[in-house]
DNA sequence: ACTGGATCCTGACTGC
DNA sequence: TGCAGTCAGGATCCAG
């Protein structure tokens, strides 16, 4: 259930009982996920410091001793919890970072589309994060950097949100959610959108992910203690999986589309 | 250089 | 109740 505020309501959850935690063992139950996960995580990784818990895009960063790096990927289906107590482990339960604490962090990723590295020297240079785009909530994502994204473009511009090669983090919730905001039609070609409408549309993707993160705020406490998932962040969603209901703003009926083989939400009557 | 499509995997849900 | 078909919050790789 990994979109960008979720990735950083987990980034927050689990790093203060990372941070300054040393690793006592890994447990490697199933290392075929997006990619096999390499045998030196499991070697390597125990014995050392966690120093930091950091994010870029949808991977989780735990930097470690030694100039190491655990990236992590929690795909479409991936989530990570930290259990106070030992629990022995269930369906799906990947990755098991032992802490001397009596913590155990635990990766579960039904769909193995997550992924585990263990990456030697700075992440950011990885051939995975090299390429990709701004942060949205970062000082880099601004209405002139979209507007000479989007120049020339003809793709739909809810596809072009989803390439992180243009921004990181939009998945296919937040698209359509922040195309809603601003009033932009998703099949709209990207490079015929005026650079006021892209100015709201950049605000309106803040706006969607600050407020989800803070709903995921709300149940750092639960995820943290490692009880029972509340539910994430409950989001008055205004497009997103509302096909045939009535339109927030106008009452028209909302409307899905297919694009890129992903359903795509949107208002006829708000969004041009 | 861009763009669309196939692909990895399991589980939940729908309709017959 | 069983079973086939569809769809799912990601994103990389490859063909055209």
């Amino acid at each position: 259930m990994p979109e960008l505020p979720e990735v950083e309501t987990t980034r927050r959850g689990v790093a203060p009982w990372l941070e300054g935690a040393r690793v006592s063992g890994v447990v490697l139950r199933q290392p075929q996920l997006r990619w096999p996960v390499p045998p030196a995580l499991a070697r390597e990784l125990p014995g050392r410091l966690v120093l930091a818990a950091e994010r870029r895009a949808k991977y989780l960063l735990f930097r470690a001793e030694g100039d190491r790096t655990l990236m992590l990927h929690l795909g479409m289906s991936g989530s990570l919890r930290v259990l106070r107590a030992p629990r022995p482990p269930g369906a799906h339960d990947h990755l098991d970072l032992a802490l001397e604490s009596g913590c155990t962090l635990r990766f579960n990723d039904p769909r193995r589309f997550g992924s585990a590295d263990w990456v030697a020297g700075d992440p950011l240079q990885h051939p995975l994060l090299r390429s990709l785009g701004p942060e949205p909530l970062g000082p880099d994502f601004t209405p002139d950097y979209l507007a000479a994204a989007c120049r020339g473009r003809k793709v739909a511009i809810k596809q072009l949100l989803m390439n992180g090669r243009v921004v990181v983090g939009v998945g296919n919730i937040y698209a359509s959610e922040s195309l809603f905001r601003a009033g932009i039609h998703p099949a709209r070609a990207a490079g015929r959108i005026s650079r006021a409408r892209l100015a709201a549309l950049v605000a309106a993707i803040r706006d969607v992910l600050e407020a989800a993160i803070r709903q995921g705020g709300t149940t750092l406490r639960d995820f943290a203690w490692g009880e029972g998932q509340p539910g994430y962040f409950r989001m008055e969603l205004a497009a997103y999986d509302r096909a045939g209901q009535p339109c927030r703003r106008c009452g028209g009926l909302i409307r899905a589309v297919v694009q890129g083989q992903r359903s795509t939400y949107y208002c006829p009557g708000c969004q041009h």
